[in-house]
DNA sequence: GTCGATTGTCACCAAACTGTCACCAAACGT
DNA sequence: ACGTTTGGTGACAGTTTGGTGACAATCGAC
């Protein structure tokens, strides 16, 4: 069962981290922000209604996405189940795809969170608008799944952006998140300089823009999707 | 069944607004910003996937949570729900109170992701009158629709405008919110040149307006609806 | 220390934007 | 009816801004 829902996963782009009982679980949840957590009701050692529950009373994972999977379809335990802070509940059999997108929906709405959280948490997550990965945990960037050669000041500057897809982004926002300065004297001209770096990299035309857009008198934003 | 869901929502504190066909859910959907959207998939006029995909497509709209709730059960078409968008996709017949707590876990991302925002952005962010809407995040602007082209102050100016929609706006209020300054020598023609400028974008005829009335010695004026 | 990559700075250009002015017409006060 | 005030219109030039490319200082790995 956790490998047809580790394949589903993967499938679908996740990283999976795998373990096969409630203790193991609950430590795991302990030291890692997951993004997602699947838990079986029926775990050996710790039952899953009772990971998630303690998984809800930590302030810092308060906000992880939780999807309990089970036998027991009954109204009455679906209803335990999101009692238990489960974000939500899927009952056996299910068609591991299903699954595997509701966790998506789940993820979708995490790593939209995360973007509001303090840089710490945002630097250990991976964030995706249309062609266009960073993942900065590995200080790595995709244009199309191809690897881009991309420096570190570069690739924070995209994590902004990407995190805030759509959004105008002022230079002074960038400047703080990916140099970490409040200002600079030539704060401007070093935007300037980074970004056109950057839409070089990513064969980005400035007058037909495919991802970063300029907003006049204001900063940058990349287009949505 | 639309009674059944809505005392559920509501004797879970929820604050409900009900529509009888796809049509009515669309146009609501498009002036309000909901929490929660609970969808069914057979709907009249408009098919319940489809107001999901649209809703998803539309950028303001992207992080609301939308239920969708429907009598087909298969696998498939549960696939294709969450495919369209959905958060949550619950078969028929289900648990009324199921479908609250789903919808509270789902209230829950929304509000958490709210209270995380400033004042100030959520006040900025998108502002709609009639065929006039605003978005400050993004830095743009549209009617019916289209997306205009307008500059920094320009859009600043409308949005101004569209916040106090109906009322009169002196044009020191207008030099304030829009150009950021207290007062200035030539002011007033200022603000009547960037008027003079918006009004051609927007096709607005001064002797004749849609949208912008001056307001004789005082300044000017968004016509409300 | 050397070499290459990265990065801060600068100068220049083109385009966009904006402040100002002059003029006209409509509204207003007397 | 007349002069005055206010708003609308259009043009213009100065300014600001973003894009581009080059260069030197700095950093980092060997």
């Amino acid at each position: 069962m956790a490998s047809i829902i580790s394949f589903a996963l993967e499938t679908e782009g996740f990283i999976v981290t795998r373990v096969t009982n409630g203790f193991d679980a609950w430590e795991s949840i302990q030291l890692i922000q997951f993004d997602v957590i699947v838990l079986d009701v029926m775990m050996p050692r710790i039952d899953g209604l009772e990971v998630c529950r303690r998984t809800r009373a930590l302030p810092q994972r308060a906000s992880t996405s939780i999807l309990v999977v089970t036998a027991k379809a009954g109204p009455d335990e679906i209803i335990t189940g999101l009692e238990a802070g489960a974000d939500d509940y899927l009952a056996k059999p299910f068609h591991p795809r299903e699954l595997a997108l509701r966790a998506s929906a789940l993820a979708r709405r995490s790593h939209r969170k995360l973007a509001d959280e303090v840089p710490e948490i945002v630097v250990t997550s991976s964030s995706v608008s249309g062609a266009l990965r960073v993942d900065l945990d590995r200080f790595e960037a995709f244009l199309d799944d191809r690897p881009l050669r991309v420096t570190t000041n570069e690739i924070r500057m995209l994590a902004c952006l990407i995190q805030n897809a759509g959004k105008a982004i002022s230079w002074e926002q960038l400047l703080k998140d990916a140099w970490g300065v409040e200002s600079w004297e030539g704060g401007r001209e070093m935007v300037k300089a980074a970004v056109y770096r950057l839409r070089q990299k990513l064969d980005d035309d400035p007058h037909e823009p495919r991802f970063i857009v300029a907003v006049r008198g204001v900063g940058y934003k990349l287009l949505p999707l």
